[in-house]
DNA sequence: AACGTACCCTGCCGGC
DNA sequence: TGCCGGCAGGGTACGT
């Protein structure tokens, strides 16, 4: 599923392709869900950012959020799931999204979508410091998984980067976020970055329900070097103990039972 | 306030 | 073999 990497990867390689081009309208049957895509038509693009799992198109008046839900993302060629089409002077981009939980809205203001509004750092900015999490995880009696995976906390960690993230950090995803000590907060805040900075560099991950692919329909590789994710029963990479799986904040969390100790800081000591 | 849970939606998988 | 319930999970709304 899409997240910070899978976005970074898609931004890269679009951004080239739709710099100043003209949106000659956006066609699609859900206004429902993609709303005032109308707004857009005419407009020519200035930059494509993304914050969080968020793209976002800058155009003459306002601008273009999307956000690629849990299958979604933006494809050169027509899908059987193509559920909106951007036509640019040039080219057109087909919109895919199988399951309906993508976002495709013109506003005026970013800040006007309510999760832009509140999002937290980008994690590979330079406002993400460990001591910013220190500060964030303080008192919170909430599991860590469950912190990570709150976009007001950080921006664009999902499901995957932060099982992985937890895993090379070496801390277990139910310790609660107020129990880390700074030495586990610095190795957590350097394993979130190592994990996206590689999966950038991998061109995301693409698993076996091939539920993100790159524009050019090209998969990426990063799930080559997936340590616990969707990896239950498995041999953990670095001591061979089977990966386990156990529910947090209503998602699968993958971790090695020896490698990612339970508790807090007297625990893992 | 801080947290968990049900829900949206569809494709796919395992069990029968 | 084929059907079908259950699961997957971004974000949000709501309950505790």
């Amino acid at each position: 599923m899409p997240e910070l990497p899978e976005v970074e990867v898609s931004r890269q390689l679009l951004l080239p392709l739709v710099r100043g081009r003209r949106i000659e309208r956006i066609v699609h049957q859900d206004p429902k869900r993609y709303k005032d895509t109308d707004r857009a038509a005419g407009q020519r693009i200035h930059d494509l950012r993304r914050r969080g799992k968020f793209l976002i198109f800058d155009l003459d008046r306002g601008h273009l959020v999307v956000h690629f839900g849990m299958s979604g993302g933006f494809r050169f060629a027509p899908t059987p799931h193509t559920r909106a089409v951007l036509e640019l002077e040039d080219r057109r981009l087909y919109f895919h999204d199988p399951r309906r939980f993508g976002y495709l809205r013109w506003v005026a203001r970013p800040e006007a979508v309510p999760l832009l509004a509140t999002m937290g750092p980008e994690p590979l900015s330079e406002a993400f410091t460990p001591a910013y999490l220190r500060r964030v995880l303080a008192g919170r009696r909430r599991p860590i998984k469950s912190a990570l995976l709150d976009q007001r906390l950080v921006a664009g960690l999902g499901n995957i980067y932060s099982d992985e993230a937890l895993f090379k950090a070496r801390i277990h995803p139910l310790t609660p976020a107020g129990a880390l000590g700074p030495r586990r907060i610095a190795r957590l805040h350097g394993a979130i970055r190592e994990v996206l900075t590689r999966a950038i560099a991998a061109g995301g991950s693409t698993l076996a329900d091939k539920s993100y692919l790159r524009p050019d329909a090209r998969p990426g590789y990063f799930q080559i070097e997936h340590a616990v994710y969707g990896r239950e029963g498995q041999p953990c990479p670095v001591c061979a103990t089977p990966i386990a799986r156990v529910r947090v904040a209503g998602r699968s969390s993958y971790f090695c039972p020896r490698c990612q100790r339970a508790g807090g800081r007297l625990a893992s000591k």
